[in-house]
DNA sequence: AAAATATGTCAACAAGGCTGACGTATTTTG
DNA sequence: CAAAATACGTCAGCCTTGTTGACATATTTT
C-alpha cells in the first residue's frame, strides 16, 4: 500500500468515527422519546425546508415512500409535523413543523452545533472553508448542485399562516 | 438563528450528505454479495488490525456481541475471516482476514480512496491537514486517544503463519 | 375523457440493531 | 487450590427501519 493511500484510509476512518459520534447525542435524546434516527432526519429537513414536498424529502433521504410513511405518520400523530395541501397543486401534501416539532428540532441540533463549534475552535476560517469544500466534494458530483441549493436554504421564512 | 449557527447547520448537512454518498459505493458491491454495511465494517477493521480481539472490535463498532456474532459467523463461513486462539491468553479469538477477505477489503476501499482523492484534488496539503484535524475533533474527546492509536495502525505486518 | 402525477396504504419480508439468559474455556485472585 | 472474573459464543425474542409489489384516491395535464 502506498503512503498516499494510507493517508486516504486514515481519512476514511476519521470520517467513520466522526460520524459515529456526531449522531450519538441526538440518538440519545430521540431514544428517550421513543424515536429513532429516521425521525431525526425528517424533523431536520422539514424544519430546514418548511413546506417541502413529500417527493423532495424522499429524494434527499434516498428511501421509499413506504419507509417514510410509517415514520412520518408517527411524527404527525405526535404533533411534531403537520401537512397542508399545496396551493398551486392540491395533490401535494406540504410538510411543516409544529411549534413542538420546532422545539425538538432545536434540541436535536444544539449538541451537533456545539460539537462542530468545539471542533472548529482553534481552526481559522480558512481551515473551516477548506473542510467545507472537501466535505462538499465527497458528495456525488451529479448531486452537488442540488445539495448546494438545499443547504443555502430556500424559503427560510415561509409563511405558515 | 445566528449567522454562526447557520454556518454550523450547513456543515451538519454537508457531513450528512458526504457520509451518505461516501458509503454508497461499498454498499452496492456488498449488496451483490448478499452482504451489508455491517460486514463492511468488520472486514475493514479486521483488515486494518490483523489479530484484533473480538472485544476491541465491539468497542470500535459500538455494538453488542450478539449483533457482531451473526455477521461475523457469516464472514467466517464464507471464508473471508478466520480466528486463532491468542497465544498469551487462550480465551481470546483473534481475528484475521483470509486472502479472500483481503481481496474484498481492497475492492471495498478502492472507491472510497478514489472519492477522497477526488475530493482532495485541488486542495493543498494544508487544507487536507485542516480537514483531518476537524474530523478528528468531532470525535468524543475521551475517545480521541484511542482512535489516534487505532488509525496510526499497530501491528501493520502481523505474522499470520 | 384518458393519462400522468403526487401521495397514501396494505402486506410480507430482510438487515441489523437490542436485551436477557445461559454455557464454556481460561485466567486471575484470594 | 478453589472461587471469581474474563473472553467469547449462542439461543430466543423483539424493535427500527429499510425493501418490493400491488393497489387506491385525488388532482392535474394532455
Amino acid at each position: 500500500m502506498q503512503a498516499r493511500e494510507k493517508q486516504m484510509v486514515e481519512l476514511i476512518e476519521l470520517l467513520f468515527f466522526a460520524y459515529r459520534d456526531f449522531v450519538s447525542d441526538p440518538d440519545e435524546i430521540l431514544h428517550e422519546l421513543g424515536f429513532g434516527r429516521a425521525h431525526h432526519r425528517i424533523i431536520h429537513f422539514v424544519g430546514r425546508n418548511p413546506g417541502i414536498r413529500v417527493s423532495e424529502l424522499l429524494e434527499i433521504l434516498r428511501i421509499t415512500k413506504q419507509s417514510l410513511g410509517r415514520v412520518l405518520r408517527e411524527l404527525i400523530e405526535s404533533d411534531h409535523v403537520f401537512q397542508r395541501e399545496g396551493e398551486a397543486d392540491r395533490r401535494q401534501r406540504l410538510l411543516f413543523l409544529t411549534p413542538k416539532g420546532e422545539a425538538l428540532r432545536n434540541e436535536l441540533v444544539r449538541p451537533q452545533i456545539a460539537r462542530f463549534e468545539e471542533a472548529m475552535s482553534g481552526s481559522g476560517s480558512d481551515a473551516e472553508a477548506a473542510c467545507r469544500e472537501i466535505l462538499f466534494r465527497l458528495i456525488n458530483e451529479d448531486d452537488r448542485a442540488n445539495v448546494r441549493q438545499l443547504i443555502a436554504g430556500r424559503a427560510e421564512n415561509a409563511v405558515i399562516d
